[in-house]
RNA sequence: GGCUCGGUAGCUCAGCGGUAGAGCAGGGGAAUCAUAAUCCCUUGGUCGGGGGUUCAAAUCCCUCUCGAGCCA
């Protein structure tokens, strides 16, 4: 088994402003690679933004600039949301580096040595808007204009242009999902790209002669490289290709795409497809994740109800956002923010359940175990009981994780919170302490110490920040934060100091108005 | 028009051949260490309609209907 993890976001496209599904891909990858590299992994983690393409020009001429100064501009953007968001990604890139140019160019060099390149003709109705040609009978026509079917303007463009020779690759591909049968997720998505690419495929025009804001194809200037073939090789280019050592090697075969389900035919079809033609691997996971509504509405910018990250943040906190997005929505389905599931969710799972946890365990231990780590004695079984379900906790989690399934590891660690909820009652260290029951007192503060350290252990990839806050409080050192510490190999040592212990997870008042 | 997925408690969903489940919401009780947080118990459903297969169907088959998606 590979201990190296490779995860990628689409890149974003310069143009647009980030709003809440860019965070929501971008954080779902983040998350695994947190765990991943708590986890012990080799973690490399991607995100970056695409900014060629004729809409990009047009844009930058609008604004008076020129598309390199527009890009260094608007690409600020999406730095600014990993920092919003506390994403970790190890790299940023963009598709106007030499970096990519290099490989872009390699790439398509090894294309046409190996003749899945070739020059012809192409005539058809291409939206500027959506990059893409539409056949004759799939448009409308409005007011003497041509409208494709997602609603923008055709204009009738004939050109010479490179093509991609995707028509040969169908069986290859199919052959492909058939032997990987999780390298297209969920599986409802799979389904649909296999009837796809079985309906037949057709050869891709992969290059432009009406603008040149792009990867100008080697050794033929006027033609520009295909948007798709320029922005997907970014996934290798910041491996380093067309080195084919080092992270190539050891990465590249582990890659996991997450990308939102409008764009999974370019990963999931496209990309695969180019990659064996140039005889590379295949990425190992496509993940199409849903959508957000906003209660209950498509998000849109003439509802005006598009949500900014950087809002929620500000409204609710960083780790509520987060803790948020992955745990109200099976991942792969759609989900509706509403304000009202937002609060009822945090102030139930963080604030009631997880923070009062804390809260009662570390002020009891403050005001009636001299605020250190206790000395346990002897376990009993309820004690075993909790511990037992600790140990399996970091396994379920893992599990899920490694299926995507974000919801269902929270769920599993919101379940062992509840479980030390229930220990403590039934255990009623208060009771003991009045009864001057002090060993056993000791030992099930002890035992709440351990769940609140994999408590804290297993949030480090959901909520950082917090969770941090989480140790610190049982006095975790730094080099114990991962899950080799997991379990028995980091338990606390009984007469640690504890600090005074200070909510971690306020509770979403509402506004009086 | 073709194909795929889904319609299960007030809400969100799990179950996918063997006496209907979870969380939240609602109701009752306990406790008072704690962010009035917690814990325990509990009310809710003829499992979208109809037909069929089976000793037995939410679960398999057919059909209708509603919703979502992919493709044309």
């Amino acid at each position: 088994m590979s201990k190296n993890f490779y995860i990628t976001t689409p890149i974003y496209y310069v143009n647009d402003v980030p709003h809440i599904g860019h965070a929501y891909t971008t954080l779902a990858c983040d998350v695994l690679a947190r765990f991943k590299r708590l986890d012990g992994f080799n973690v490399k983690f991607l995100t970056g933004t695409d900014e060629h393409g004729q809409k990009v020009d047009k844009a930058a001429a609008a604004a008076g600039m020129s598309p390199q100064a527009f890009t260094d501009k608007v690409s600020q953007n999406f730095r600014e949301l990993c920092s919003v968001m506390n994403f970790s990604n190890d790299d940023f890139i963009r598709t106007t580096e030499p970096r990519h140019y290099k490989a872009v160019e390699n790439l398509w060099n090894e294309l046409v040595k190996r003749d899945e390149i070739y020059l012809d003709k192409y005539a058809g109705w291409y939206a500027v808007r959506d990059e893409a040609f539409y056949g004759e009978d799939e448009l409308q026509d409005v007011d003497g204009k041509k409208i494709a079917p997602s609603g923008a303007e055709c204009e009738w463009v004939e050109e010479e242009s490179y093509f991609f020779r995707l028509s040969k690759w169908q069986d290859r591909l199919l052959k492909y999902y058939d032997e990987n049968p999780d390298c297209i997720m969920p599986s409802s998505r799979r389904n649909e790209v296999i009837s796809f690419v079985k309906s037949g495929l057709r050869d891709l025009s992969v290059s432009r002669t009406t603008f040149n804001w792009g990867v100008p194809v080697p050794g033929a200037d006027k033609h520009i490289m295909y948007v798709w073939l320029d922005a997907l090789t970014n996934y290798i280019t910041a491996l380093g290709y067309p080195n084919m050592d080092g992270e190539m090697k050891d990465l590249w075969p582990t890659a996991i795409h997450m990308v939102g389900k409008d764009i999974l035919r370019f990963h999931a079809v496209y990309w695969p497809a180019f990659l064996m033609a140039a005889d590379l691997p295949p990425p190992a996971r496509v993940f199409a994740h849903g959508w957000w509504t906003i209660e209950g509405q498509k998000m849109s910018k003439s509802l005006g109800n598009v949500i900014a990250p950087q809002y929620l943040v500000d409204t609710y906190g960083l780790d509520q956002t987060r803790y948020f997005m992955l745990r109200e929505v099976p991942f792969g389905n759609d989900g509706d923010f509403s304000h009202a599931q937002m609060i009822a969710r945090v102030n139930s799972e963080l604030s009631n359940n997880l923070g009062n946890l804390l809260q009662r365990t570390l002020s009891f231990i403050q005001k009636n175990a001299g605020a250190t780590v206790p000395h346990p004695a002897q376990l009993q079984a309820n004690d075993q009981l909790l511990m037992t379900q600790i140990d399996m906790a970091i396994r379920t989690v893992r599990d899920h994780l490694d299926k995507q399934e974000f919801h269902k590891a929270i769920e599993t660690i919101v379940g062992l919170s509840n479980s030390a909820n229930s220990y403590i009652d039934s255990e009623a260290p208060w009771t003991l302490k009045k009864n001057n029951e002090i060993d056993r007192m000791n030992t099930v503060l002890f035992i709440l110490c351990e769940a609140i350290r994999a408590l804290g252990l297993l949030l480090l990839p959901f909520i950082p920040d917090s969770a941090h806050k989480m140790l610190d409080a049982i006095a975790v050192p730094e080099n114990q934060r991962n899950f080799a510490a997991y379990g028995r190999a980091g338990e606390c040592k009984p007469g640690t100091p504890l600090p005074p212990p200070a909510p971690i997870f306020p509770r979403f008042e509402e506004k009086a108005a």
